[in-house]
RNA sequence: GGACCCGUAGCUCAGCGGUAGAGCGUUCGGUUCACAUCCGAAAGGCCAGAGGUUCGAGACCUCUCGGGUCCACCA
């Protein structure tokens, strides 16, 4: 063994060695205790970050669960991101002077496959790099047919049930990109805006001041709106307003939702373009079609010279024309609070717009069961809570994306009725009327909608490579990866997809295979530099995995990321550390060279042993007795740590057992009878460093297979070992 | 407005009811003898503040102050 541990020359040929061997790949094997984790898919065509490097915990899992001897499965898959992608790509394509319009969808989805697979290779290399133990022959794509066939699967069992809607619904729609946006994608931007008070003439006499930040939008309104218990407007409730310029009747309105005291009290209510004003309308039956249209153009205002102009504009247009008039009281300054396009930072415009909803009462209601009840049990505990209540919140899915990068809706529209039916094959005829040519919704999934399906999607399509004869009966083909692994054992992600995520694999999950799609979720946190701030582009404080993997190895990095830090808390990376866990596996490393050492030395010289072994040092003998004891006890701990989800402590307990105790300590106190060949010194030391190996194993994979195979066949590998005290340290 | 997390050594963080810990940094002393990517020693803390529970509180409870995150609302 060389005098310091070189992760250059071992970790790629580890890698390929046990991928070459089958280390990773799962079997089904019945007499084995089966254990899952499915990887959350890294975006096919980008890069990995320190977040991904997280996974590290999964990983950590998989190898502990081979050494206790349980079949393991870590699957892995790539997520085609839709949103994310088509924007790298559109980005791609300006850079080329081009963009999206320049081509058909079906050319434009033809170069994005293209695009990202030529990309994918790289994300799938960095998982290798990280030491990753996954069974790269069962890899999925959430693109990939037989995936795709599932997630339409899904939907049409959900449309089934009557689940699944169409509704005219205020959607944040970007008029520059084109689409509309989840909740969940829309960015908040802070800015100091106006508040313009505008005189209505009440029809019966007098007037009306309202406040409102969008005064273009009253071209639009369907009804002024009051508290019923504000005495101020008592008496006008009922009358009729007249809009200025255009003279439009609207009713005064009364309705608990308005806050008294903000403005004057009085609220303009327009439902085509306002979230609130939308919901408060339908409650009093009241529409106007809107006013604003998809390119973020006025429209139907009723104003010849306002149609057609762009919005921003047309607000100034407005405000001039109505101050002319006298309409317009005054202009104050107001925090408020911008929607804006997370791609291209444009305000989203809310407008209704025809989108399929999934219904999702039903669902969460299960799922909150689900995880009250502990079925599906989460790590750290205390985000328990938070997962009960961000289903609790949970409002009806918007599935529908504007977008081309995705897996497009299977759903189609009669062309004489306007019905839709869905449709799991290419229909041949119209199911509606059975003749006319039935058109195809142009929008996509949202990608969260194939997500939410992975557990299963990816199960269910893993072949069993013994039966490859399957029935061609789509609905019931042979699935015995799904039937062995299913549900998987642990879902682990950071905790910011925990409503993304998490809680809709929990109600599709369910909803399609009625149990849960994994029995705990244990969540990581996020990854922060030195002082503690996210690590960003702007900032320049972006530590990149691969290049610290380049410089101190990958163990080292792993095992950064654990050491030190709570569960479910943020991780402080530093260069420091990672230096820190390099110079760990190098004690490791030295431990074994030490050993190695002293077991030629000891067998070269194996007449002295039994003379040693005649003239005991009593001391000796006590210090092997302590350290056995003392083992015994970290072994115990270790096994605790893992069963409670608490694999940073485990780790901790194993660095400052191993450095402090076992190498500062007990070696050196041993040393003296070690160099002079005594055999129970030696075995007793021996014996509690492989164990120690194996117990390091799932945190710094490299180093301990290559000290291992030091010491055994170099054909073998730590990974076929198994934990020797399991049965008497913990119970199953 | 609702919820959650965090204030512990110079810095970044562990500690989860019983003598204040780690990594890095600092100071001093050690290399033929596994490892200088090392070993030995040292300095450095009213554990944010105030109450309470307890024989005993960084740890549990309440409040205050300070930092962060998520959600809701914003006419």
């Amino acid at each position: 063994m060389d005098k310091i541990y070189s992760f250059r020359h071992y970790e790629e040929t580890l890698y390929t060695f046990w991928e070459d061997n089958g280390y990773f790949t799962a079997k089904i094997d019945p007499s084995k205790k089966p254990f899952c984790i499915i990887l959350p898919p890294p975006n096919a065509n980008a890069d990995l970050h320190l977040g991904h490097a997280m996974y590290v915990y999964e990983d950590v899992m998989i190898r502990y669960n081979k050494l206790m001897g349980n079949e393991t499965l870590w699957l892995v898959g790539a997520d085609h991101a839709g949103i994310e992608t088509q924007f790298v790509y559109e980005k791609y394509l300006k850079k080329q002077g081009k963009s999206r319009f320049d081509f058909d969808r079906k050319t434009l989805f033809n170069n994005i496959w293209e695009f990202v697979m030529e990309n994918r290779g790289n994300m799938e290399n960095q998982l290798r790099k990280l030491g990753f133990a996954l069974d790269w022959s069962k890899k999925k794509f959430t693109m990939d047919e037989d995936i795709v066939k599932t997630v339409y699967l899904t939907f049409k069992h959900l449309y089934d049930d009557g689940l699944v809607y169409r509704a005219n619904r205020l959607v944040n729609y970007c008029t520059s990109c084109g689409t509309s946006f989840s909740d969940l994608e829309v960015v908040d931007k802070e800015v100091v805006g106006n508040l313009y008070y505008i005189q209505f003439p009440i029809q019966e006499g007098g007037s009306v001041t309202i406040a409102t930040t969008r005064p273009e939008t009253y071209l639009g309104d369907v009804a002024v709106m009051v508290n019923p218990k504000d005495k101020r407007y008592q008496k006008i409730i009922g009358k009729t307003v007249l809009l200025p310029l255009i003279n439009r009747e609207i009713p005064v309105i009364a309705d608990e939702y308005v806050d008294p005291k903000f403005g004057t009290g009085a609220v303009k209510v327009t439902p085509a373009h306002d979230e609130n004003d939308f919901q408060v309308a339908q409650k009093h039956g009241l529409w106007k079609d809107p006013v604003i249209d998809f390119n973020g153009h006025m429209q139907n205002t009723g104003l010849d010279d306002i149609d057609r102009v762009y919005v921003v504009k047309a607000r100034k247009l407005i405000i001039t024309k109505l101050e002319e008039y006298g309409f317009l009281e005054k202009i104050t300054p107001h925090d408020m609070v911008l929607h804006t396009c997370y791609r291209c930072g444009t305000t989203l415009e809310p407008l209704p717009k025809e989108q399929w909803f999934i219904n999702v009462k039903p669902l969460k209601k299960k799922a909150i069961q689900l995880v009250k009840k502990d079925e599906i049990r989460i790590h750290p505990k205390r985000f328990k809570k938070q997962l009960i209540a961000i289903l609790e919140n949970f409002i009806d899915w918007n599935v529908s994306r504007q977008i081309v990068w995705g897996i497009q809706i299977p759903a189609y529209r009669c062309e004489k009725t306007n019905d839709w039916f869905v449709s799991v094959e290419q229909p041949t005829s119209c199911q509606i009327c059975g003749k006319c040519k039935f058109i195809q919704d142009k929008d996509t999934f949202d990608t969260w909608f194939s997500s939410a399906q992975w557990p299963y999607a990816t199960l269910q399509s893993c072949k069993n490579p013994k039966s490859e004869i399957r029935n061609p009966k789509s609905d019931d083909k042979p699935t015995p990866f799904f039937d062995y692994f299913y549900p998987t054992s642990v879902m682990e992600t950071g905790y910011d997809i925990l409503r993304a995520w998490v809680s809709r694999m929990i109600m599709i999950g369910y909803f399609e295979t009625k149990t849960v799609p994994f029995q705990h979720v244990f969540l990581h946190g996020m990854v922060r530099d030195k002082k503690g701030q996210k690590m960003s582009k702007s900032k320049g404080n972006v530590i990149n995995p691969l290049d610290m993997i380049k410089q101190y190895g990958a163990d080292a990095v792993r095992a950064a990321l654990i050491f030190g830090t709570k569960e479910g808390g943020d991780v402080v990376l530093s260069e420091d550390k990672i230096l820190a866990m390099r110079n760990f596996c190098n004690k490791i490393w030295n431990i074994g060279r030490f050993i190695e050492i002293n077991q030629s030395q000891s067998s070269s010289h194996k007449s002295q042993v039994s003379i040693q072994k005649t003239s005991p040092k009593f001391q000796n003998i006590k210090n092997i007795e302590k350290l056995r004891k003392e083992f015994a006890g970290i072994e115990k701990k270790y096994h605790t740590h893992f069963k409670n989800f608490e694999f940073a402590k485990a780790f901790d307990l194993m660095y400052e057992f191993v450095w402090h105790r076992f190498a500062d300590y007990y070696i050196e106190e041993l040393k003296d009878s070690v160099q002079s060949g005594s055999i129970e010194a030696c075995q007793e030391i021996f014996t509690v460093f492989r164990a120690c190996l194996q117990m390091l194993h799932p945190y710094t994979p490299f180093v301990t297979e290559a000290v291992w195979k030091a010491f055994h066949d170099k054909t073998t590998s730590i990974m076929q070992s198994r934990f020797e005290h399991t049965n008497k340290t913990i119970r199953s």
